[in-house]
DNA sequence: GTGTTGACAATCA
DNA sequence: CTGATTGCCAACA
């Protein structure tokens, strides 16, 4: 049984809430909840992103989680993400796709 | 309690 | 782009 911690809920909660097409830094993801920091926001989806859209959650930079940019630029090309380079590096247009919790 | 590590971020060279 | 440095917060040995 995976017992989830409740900021790790509230991470997962607000990956899930990242529309098709968008996405949000870890930073980003960190100050919308008001606590924790980046470091933590990749903890939690390194451990529980597994049934949430991890892809959306991507570095400052605009480029993709280590490891899985491969992954994650199949999901971007499906999702219609505005990328900056279809190749690796992958890199995501961050002031386009950057989504702030509502509108 | 201390030191290291980590799916980070920003700045400088 | 690479590498180094500093700041940040939490988990782990």
């Amino acid at each position: 049984m995976t017992e989830i911690d409740d900021y790790s809920s509230r991470v997962l909660d607000v990956v899930d809430a990242i529309p098709a097409g968008r996405v949000m830094s870890y930073g980003d993801v960190a100050e919308y909840l008001g606590a924790g920091g980046p470091r933590q926001v990749g903890r939690v989806l390194a451990r529980y992103g597994g049934g949430a859209p991890w892809w959306r959650v991507i570095h400052a930079n605009g480029t993709p989680a280590p490891g899985h940019d491969a992954v994650a630029l199949a999901h971007y090309l499906a999702e219609g993400t505005p990328l900056r380079s279809a190749t690796l590096p992958v890199r995501v247009d961050m002031p386009k796709a950057r989504w702030r919790g509502a509108s």
